[in-house]
RNA sequence: GCGGGAGUGGCGGAAUCGGCAGACGCACAGGACUUAAAAUCCUGCGCCCGCAAGGGCAUACGGGUUCAAUUCCCGUCUCCCGCACCA
């Protein structure tokens, strides 16, 4: 009986070995080249930490480690993006402080890492809520407002009268807030603006030289959204001077135009609008303004539009085209106007068979009366374009545009400015003051930082106040300068600020005098490796690259990009189980009506009962209360009869399917965990999460253990180890091991390079002894996987520093090469029979031996091949 | 609707400069050890026919190119992700 592994107890002895030693402390050494490898940073939920989470992690620990083998000095580090909305929405529920639930959730996170075996540099901890952190990012707000990026607008927003508060785009769904799913509606309100806008172009031509995914890319390409077009100009008829501006992508479609479209909201809609039809236009823009988003989408496609009874006149034929509004034109984008050209865009082909307007074909080669053409061709009907491909009418119109003041080349972006603050408590006060004469004014840097105020009621006002108005003693303030009398600016910056910066700050965290040093941010910068979810892909990504690059115009950082390659890791799925029942309203007093989900239909996003056509609603078992029947299919937990759905999505709370990594630590140890979440799949694909699969991998670790310490029982036992390398054969398994999870982790392919690993194990444990040559180079391709394990046996191996340091093994190439070769036989292209033949041989003396080989004989039947194709030291095919 | 990605055993997956499909792991079955169980170890394991030897069929589906296709081309279906009146 050997004793068996026992993760607990190695684990704990290794973890606290590592915080002794402070063994993955870094620090500049320009002696060793750099690897900065980063993981997205987290938000500290009071959840903690699901299965799903550590996927990303352990992959860069993975990297981090190996590259710290391969001698690399390593930068990982970890920190908290510790402000928003959860803490504070706890606090108005609690009166809990923000401040206390955050380090509590911090605490808790910490602890789970630590657990996890992860080789952060924790003396570069950084938490966004700290003071010394919130000075350096309002400093970066100062910067931004002397540059003229930082602006206040009247905008409208997202607000949410139940929550009381701002929401971000991204907090709302559908209409309604993610949280709690109250209703949310837009209202105009005095906001801070960042004009990411001036960096569109460089945001987009950046990205070229980045190594990120390419979906990535093309969603932020998409979302700056840049198109080159021109901008027309049509005077309004009857109106001196006034004069409607478009947007137009296709200016040479212009002799196609047959009636302008203004946005409801566009400025001169009133001044266009005859007397006639004041009623219809205004009845239309207020139903329009009452008009939710979600309703807007659930008619999708119709259009709808009044006649403002105005008229423009055509810039080149002078005929008159009527003015109309309609929704389907944005407000936001390009001038809030557009020239209608039916024959070549969908929608205002759409629109004008919906009003009976007239359809001018332009652009040869599409079947305009069926449907609008929007294609490139030859132009037609277009007086002085007549005959040319659209790119060259295009640059024909623009220069004729021009040359006759009507019109100019331009280019618009989807992008609008970001909209920057938050009517909330928990998030960084913008350093800014508001004096009595009206004008504003940035707090200077030597009284950065500027803190929240306390306060007992975290409550916002409820009329569009943030809560920091409520603090008079903190608001009311004297400008030093003036000695005017001067209110704080009661808005904070959203939970985005932190994490815009953060991965700079890791270069340099206890930095007093600068948000980091020129000789920091020159060595460590940019981050080699960032690995984090694609829900990221336009958001934080994009902030981020956008104060980067006001940070590289301003010389505080060399790159003009910081995140160099880019990986996402793909989700851990759970399982959850379905029926549905008919008790829509939740309420806990009926005796609801159920069933399995092979009764339902869905009738639209409606599910409804197949028979009697009623409405229900689903309802989620917990994976831990469904049972099973003898057809193995998943049960209700108390009836039998209701046959469980099995669905596999997002591991969350309400569904019932989220697995706890304290769990699987606690039964099966972390490492086993930790080769679990990699040996799944590519660490870009989403799988299901298993619980079944991991003692698989526990009996794998407990193998490598027994590989090493052999079966002696005593505490310090040790295989028999050979010196050197063993056998040929021994030597060459070795060898390939090393080069081939040398080559899967410099791929990626982490899952591949532990199946490597297990193959080596079970094959060195069918030789008769164990090399120590072999033994020390699995020890160390193991570390970077199981970490704590790889500590246990390099101790056993007789050696007293950490393996996180020692040197990845080595292996001679000439071992690679064997001196036999398995030639596949194959008759019109299927397998029939192998042979084995030395390695150099020639194509002559394989196809020779290979027609000797008996099986062959008697498929060929002595009659000679039609043709034999020998590929090299690959196979050969007979065709007959 | 548009754009992107993906469909391989009971399950997760491996193999793509076209060249032995199913590495590795899970589950399952049989065996060894044990008084017994657990643990561990060994063996088997795509489907069909066959006692076996062997043969046939198989990488979502239907075609094509090729001596040879999971891999390349055309069409269809399904799933996931992103965008969604951006002129």
């Amino acid at each position: 009986m050997t004793i068996p592994y026992d993760p607990h107890s190695i684990e704990a002895k290794w973890q606290q070995y590592w915080m002794d030693h402070q063994t993955f402390a870094s620090s500049i050494d320009r002696q060793k080249p750099k690897f900065y490898v980063l993981d997205m940073f987290p938000y500290p939920s009071g959840a903690g930490l699901h299965v799903g989470h550590p996927k990303g992690y352990i992959a860069t620990d993975v990297i981090s480690r190996y590259k710290r083998m391969r001698g690399f000095n390593v930068l990982h580090p970890m920190g908290w993006d510790a402000f928003g909305l959860p803490a504070e929405q706890y606090a108005i529920e609690t009166g809990t402080h923000p401040r206390e639930t955050t380090q509590k959730n911090i605490q808790n996170f910490k602890r789970q890492f630590q657990s996890l075996g992860m080789d952060y540099d924790w003396s570069r901890e950084i938490d966004t809520t700290d003071p010394a952190y919130v000075r350096w990012t309002q400093w970066i707000f100062r910067k931004l407002y002397e540059k003229g990026l930082a602006y206040l607008a009247e905008v409208p927003v997202n607000w949410c009268p139940a929550l009381g508060t701002v929401l971000a785009n991204e907090e709302v769904q559908d209409g309604k807030s993610e949280r709690g799913g109250h209703p949310v509606v837009r209202v105009p309100l005095r906001q801070w603006m960042l004009r990411i806008t001036a960096y569109a172009d460089r945001l987009i031509e950046d990205l070229d030289v980045l190594d990120w995914p390419e979906p990535i890319k093309k969603m932020q390409r998409e979302w700056v959204g840049r198109s080159e077009g021109a901008q027309i100009f049509f005077e309004v008829c009857g109106r001196d001077g006034d004069r409607i501006e478009v947007f137009t992508t296709r200016p040479d479609t212009l002799f196609g135009s047959t009636y302008l479209v203004l946005a409801p909201e566009h400025p001169l809609v009133k001044e266009v609008t005859t007397l006639e039809q004041r009623v219809a236009v205004e009845a239309y823009v207020g139903e329009v303004s009452r008009r939710s988003d979600r309703a807007r989408m659930a008619e999708f496609g119709k259009k709808t539009g009044v006649f403002t009874g105005g008229y423009v006149l055509h810039p080149v034929l002078g005929t008159k085209l009527p003015i109309w509004i309609a929704d389907y034109v944005l407000a936001t984008y390009g001038t809030g106007a557009i020239m209608a050209v039916p024959a070549h865009d969908t929608r205002d082909y759409e629109f004008a068979k919906t009003f009976s307007l007239p359809i001018i074909e332009v652009v040869a080669g599409g079947e305009t009366d069926t449907a609008a053409f929007t294609g490139e061709g030859v132009s037609m009907n277009s007086d002085f374009l007549n005959g040319l491909a659209t790119p060259q009418a295009k640059t024909q119109m623009i220069d004729w545009l021009e040359a006759h003041n009507k019109g100019a080349k331009t280019v618009n972006y989807k992008l609008r400015d970001w909209l920057f603050s938050r009517q909330r408590y928990w998030g960084e006060p913008f350093p800014v003051i508001h004096l009595e004469d009206g004008t504003t004014k940035v707090v200077p840097e030597s009284d950065l930082p500027v803190l929240l105020p306390e306060l007992d009621d975290f409550r916002p006002s409820g009329e569009f106040e943030p809560p920091l108005a409520r603090a008079q003693e903190w608001k009311e303030v004297i400008d030093p300068e003036t000695k005017q009398r001067a209110i704080r600016d009661a808005n904070t910056m959203p939970q985005w600020a932190g994490s815009c910066w953060y991965y700079l700050r890791f270069c340099d965290p206890s930095n007093q005098e600068a948000p980091l040093s020129i000789e920091a941010e020159r060595y460590w910068m940019p981050v080699d490796l960032y690995v984090g979810g694609a829900e990221h892909a336009v958001l934080h990504l994009l902030y981020a690259r956008f104060w980067h690059k006001v940070l590289f115009d301003l010389g505080i950082v060399h790159t003009n990009e910081p995140f160099q390659k880019l990986l996402n890791p793909g989700m851990i799925l759970g399982y959850s189980y379905r029926y549905y029942d008919n008790n829509l309203s939740d309420d806990p007093s009926v005796t609801p009506r159920i069933c399995p989900s092979s009764d339902i239909v869905f009738e639209g996003e409606t599910a409804v009962h197949k028979e009697s056509r009623e409405e229900m609603k689903a309802r989620w078992v917990t994976a831990n209360d469904v049972r099973w029947n003898e057809q193995s299919q998943p049960i209700h937990p108390t009836i039998d009869s209701i046959v469980l759905e099995e669905v596999t999505e997002k591991m969350s709370k309400s569904r019932g399917n989220v697995v706890n990594p304290d769990d699987v630590i606690e039964e099966y140890g972390t490492d086993a965990l930790r080769l679990y979440e990699m040996f799944m799949g590519p660490l870009d694909k989403g799988a299901p999460w298993s619980s079944e699969s991991i003692p698989g991998m526990y009996r794998f670790l407990q193998r490598a253990y027994r590989l090493i310490k052999g079966d002696g029982n005593e505490e310090h036992s040790l295989a028999p180890l050979v010196d050197g390398t063993g056998t040929t054969e021994q030597a060459r398994l070795t060898a390939r091991t090393i080069q081939g999870v040398t080559h899967d982790i410099e791929t990626m392919g982490l899952n591949t390079a532990i199946s490597k690993l297990m193959v080596f194990a079970r094959d060195i444990a069918k030789t008769d002894s164990l090399p120590r040559v072999s033994a020390e180079s699995f020890v160390r391709l193991l570390a970077p996987f199981a970490p704590h394990m790889a500590e246990e046996l390099w101790e056993m191996l007789g050696h007293s520093t950490t393996v996180a340091w020692q040197s990845w093994p080595d292996y001679d190439p000439a071992l690679l090469v064997s001196e036999e070769m398995t030639i596949p036989l194959q008759v019109n292209g299927k397998l029939r029979s192998k042979i084995q033949v030395p390695a150099d041989w020639t194509k002559e003396q394989v196809v020779e031996q290979a027609q000797q080989d008996t099986k062959l004989q008697e498929l060929l039947q002595g009659n000679a091949p039609r043709k034999v194709i020998y590929v090299e030291k690959k196979l050969v095919n007979f065709v007959v």
